[in-house]
RNA sequence: GGCCUGUUGGUCAAGCGGCUAAGACGCCGCCCUCUCAAGGCGGAAACAUGGGUUCGAUUCCCGUACGGGUCACCA
């Protein structure tokens, strides 16, 4: 066989050799240490939490080490790509931290274009250039046209489900019968020719001779020693449209635009065979593999599962809906990342997460699970650390885009809403209340006369009489300009009239011999302020509150009584 | 089913041949306290399993069980 002629038959307007491609495409120079990481998304939906993972290792492996990260989009497939879905990615990621130095960007218009000399960054538009390596294969009797269509192909499988049913062999039979239909290199010239000549469309396979008996040792930044098997899957290089599949893409964008490391989820292992097989064939240096763990889910039935695009917290758009932070959320991820995170953050409380020196070897090889309760307990202490102005600046933000009556409120009087998030904030211990711009609402709502509803009642075991009394009483005495101490001793001087403790320890001492406490006493008064059994400090909730509607509010509750 | 891969408390995880097997989240209790949110202190809770190797295995090897991934002209 003249692979040269079959090589013409096949590409005759690719003139371009490979020699070209490595001229066009110069090596980087780089200082030494430093990583070229990529983002390669396909443009197919929205981000989801799963695809954040890996591109914040990139992003981060890139950026500590003086290297370049940049953004390809795997645009291979026409028939799933979603319009706009490119844009929509980039802006979420940039939510996260994630910045491209190079590739298909956006530019300040909102459009994408190339920024940087490895481009074109869309693989729809590098036809040529994987078609030029195509070719070279060709020539090099390294892979060779099938003619079999999609519909003879999807005819096998068919027969191969059923056969499932009774035979447990299934995927072996499948194979079996694919291969001898694919035929290889057991086709004439003349037999290519006529094909082409009645216009049949073909894919090009590669050839694979690899026994998968044979085991190779391959080490994964990540997952360390693992046995790699010998390919002996004919995969398809080039679709019948001339666009190549994910492999034949991946190994050479990766090797023109200098990648160094690869960085994936962990289900592209499988498919490692392929491109070491690919790379070998190609003569191109095989970069270093970063197989990550996946984040999982718990299905119905307790097992794990991988977290997919409509599980709940999948998708990132979900988390600005549900009011979480982008700190909060990169700060879980680097938990996740790496365990010593934490260590690290509660030794620096004040640094940013990207001054960590995050370190591959401590990435975790095994799957793990999405857990809410530890991301919110990371965003309590995130937004905690937070002034008042931001808390109120991105509470009211979230408000008017997600729940705009509140929204409207909150920004109705900016001054005001500072005044109630700065309760407890700043200090050593600071309250830690929101874990979600979401929470706002339930902890400070009441002190929107909109908003305000007598949410708790006061345990029944407290006569009317006693709590219409303590209102009455403490009406009477209240000053707004009384300071703490002397706001509370009135409010013990209250408890004591009425036959309740106003020194804690000497209730708990004997609480039989009290009717309650000043703990009551100050429930009373709460209820009927804030219309909850729980808020923050009574104090200064009234002296937010002005006199007036903390007055108003508690004749209105003497007056259901 | 084949192949790859994993298995330390409920979750995330330290560990890297000898330890009373860290820590964080969650849970429970106590303290503090006008309630809550915190904070402090304490508690329950784990090396999947069977064989080896070894003076000694959570750590190394083999098997078993149970997970996970994958087997497209999708990425």
């Amino acid at each position: 066989m003249d692979y040269n002629y079959l090589a013409e038959l096949l590409y005759p307007n690719i003139k371009t050799l490979p020699e070209d491609m490595e001229a066009r495409y110069p090596r980087r120079e780089l200082p030494e240490g430093a990583k070229v990481t990529r983002f390669a998304p396909s443009p197919t939906g929205f981000v989801h939490f799963g695809g954040l993972f890996p591109s914040t290792v990139g992003e981060r492996l890139a950026h500590q080490s003086g290297g370049v990260f940049y953004l390809r989009i795997e645009d291979t497939d026409a028939k799933r790509e979603v319009e706009g879905a490119a844009e929509g990615l980039i802006k979420t990621l940039a939510t996260y931290g994630i910045n491209f130095d190079e590739g298909a960007i956006l530019d300040e218009n909102g459009n994408i274009s190339d920024h940087g000399i490895y481009g074109p960054y869309k693989q729809s538009q590098r036809a040529e250039i994987y078609q030029t390596y195509a070719k070279q294969l060709v020539r090099e009797g390294k892979a060779y046209p099938c003619f079999t269509t999609e519909e003879e192909l999807d005819e096998l499988a068919q027969v191969n489900k059923k056969e499932e049913l009774k035979n447990t062999d299934w995927q072996a039979e499948a194979e079996a019968k694919r291969a001898e239909m694919l035929a290889r290199l057991e086709f004439t010239i003349e037999e290519v020719e006529e094909h082409l000549k009645a216009g049949h469309p073909f894919v090009l396979r590669i050839l694979a001779l690899g026994d998968p008996e044979k085991k190779m040792k391959f080490t994964d930044l990540v997952k360390g020693n693992i046995d790699v098997p010998e390919n002996d899957e004919d995969f398809v290089l080039l679709k019948s449209d001339g666009i190549p599949t994910y492999h034949f893409a991946h190994a050479v964008d990766d090797h023109l635009m200098g990648t160094t490391h690869v960085i994936r989820g962990e289900e592209w292992l499988p498919s490692l065979p392929k491109h070491i097989q690919l790379f070998a064939a190609l003569g191109f240096k095989l970069p270093k593999y970063m197989h990550i763990a996946q984040i999982m889910k718990l299905d119905e039935q307790g097992n794990k599962k991988k977290l997919s695009k409509r599980d709940m917290g999948a998708n990132m758009d979900d988390y600005t809906r549900m009011g979480y932070c982008p700190e909060a959320v990169c700060e879980y991820i680097m938990t996740l990342l790496n365990s010593n995170y934490e260590e690290w953050h509660m030794q620096n409380p004040d640094k940013p997460y990207t001054d960590f020196p995050f370190n591959i070897k401590k990435m975790s090889t095994s799957g793990c699970l999405f857990d809410f309760d530890k991301l919110n307990d990371v965003s309590k202490n995130v937004i905690s650390r937070m002034d008042a102005k931001a808390v109120t600046d991105k509470v009211t933000e979230w408000a008017l885009a997600f729940d705009p009556e509140f929204g409207k409120l909150l920004a109705a009087d900016p001054a005001f809403a500072e005044k109630i998030f700065a309760i407890g904030r700043g200090g050593k211990k600071p309250r830690k209340d929101l874990a979600t711009w979401a929470d706002a609402k339930p902890y400070m709502g009441f002190f929107y006369d909109e908003l305000f509803a007598f949410e708790d009642a006061i345990p029944d075991n407290f006569t009317k009489d006693d709590i219409k009394v303590t209102l009455d009483k403490f009406i009477a005495t209240y000053d707004a300009s009384d300071d703490m101490n002397v706001w509370f001793d009135k409010v013990k001087a209250i408890a004591d009239e009425l036959g309740f403790a106003s020194d804690m320890k000497a209730y708990k001492a004997d609480p039989s011999a009290f009717k309650g406490s000043v703990a009551d006493i100050s429930m009373f008064i709460r209820v009927a302020v804030t219309g909850k059994m729980n808020a923050p400090d009574l104090y200064t909730v009234m002296q937010i509150l002005g006199k007036d509607r903390t007055i108003a509010r508690i004749n209105a509750m003497i007056a259901t009584l």
